[in-house]
DNA sequence: CCAGCCGATCAATCATAGCT
DNA sequence: GAGCTATGATTGATCGGCTG
């Protein structure tokens, strides 16, 4: 047992907490999208431009978010109901950013 | 308006701040990586995730580096060599796959940071 | 029709960060 | 400094879609 966890135990983790800025953008994204938390490359892309980070750590992130919130959904109302308030508009109406003179509704 | 009922017990509907989504229902089929040799029948087929050995490991990986994709007589060589099944090696090199993309993919992206524009 | 691959995700676990 | 919880990363395995 001792040897299958020296697998390969040095160059690996030095994780390193996200910066509160990033933490916000994925949260802010996380309980506006609540319905249905699973951002597109794009999305996902856009995020980690925000909050600094790769793109897999946003996937990451949303994955450890996503198992964790159901896991203890009565762990995070208050998390949820902070940033509920914080985005306040939107929810129905997605679509938000993209603009430019580009309009692929209904080809 | 719709602020916590306080629900003592489990089977609370909703009624609260936040909704049960469906992506919050979603449960995974335990892996089926049973081997009825082994539990003739009954107990738990291996529900749980089987730990690769060093050992495995080092072969899958040495393989990997000679193949990226394996034939079936290969995959049937190897699998009885290490002690699995067709299925996790196999498995495995998807895996092994999607991580070596994965890593090509990190390993540009730093590089090219100040040229994007927009 | 079917097995293998891809891409995304799940779920359990590891190892560390950070607070008490 | 120990003990416990929060959190980022890793990975064997699953799900759905596509394809030869």
């Amino acid at each position: 047992v001792m040897i299958l966890r020296s697998r390969f135990l040095d160059a690996r983790r030095k994780r390193r907490n996200f910066s509160k800025q990033a933490t916000e953008v994925l949260n802010e994204y996380f309980y506006s999208h609540l319905s249905n938390p699973y951002p597109s490359e794009e999305a996902k892309e856009e995020l980690a431009k925000k909050g600094g980070i790769t793109v897999s750590q946003v996937s990451n992130w949303f994955g450890n978010k996503r198992i964790r919130y159901k896991k203890n959904m009565g762990k995070f109302q208050e998390e949820a109901n902070i940033y509920a308030a914080k985005t306040a508009v939107d929810a129905t109406n997605v679509v938000a950013q993209g603009n430019q003179a580009n309009s692929p509704s209904t080809p | 308006e719709d602020k916590d009922p306080a629900c003592p017990s489990e089977p609370c509907p909703n009624a609260s701040a936040t909704q049960t989504f469906d992506w919050m229902r979603v449960k995974r089929n335990p892996p089926k990586t049973a081997k009825v040799s082994e539990y003739g029948a009954l107990g738990q087929p291996n529900t749980i995730r089987t730990n690769f050995t060093t050992k495995q490991l080092t072969e899958l990986e040495k393989e990997f580096h000679f193949n990226k994709y394996l034939t079936r007589a290969r995959r049937v060589e190897i699998a009885a060599t290490l002690e699995l099944n067709e299925t996790q090696v196999k498995i495995w090199f998807q895996n092994r796959r999607m991580k070596q993309k994965k890593r090509e993919k990190e390993g540009l992206a730093p590089a090219a940071a100040s040229r994007s524009a927009k």
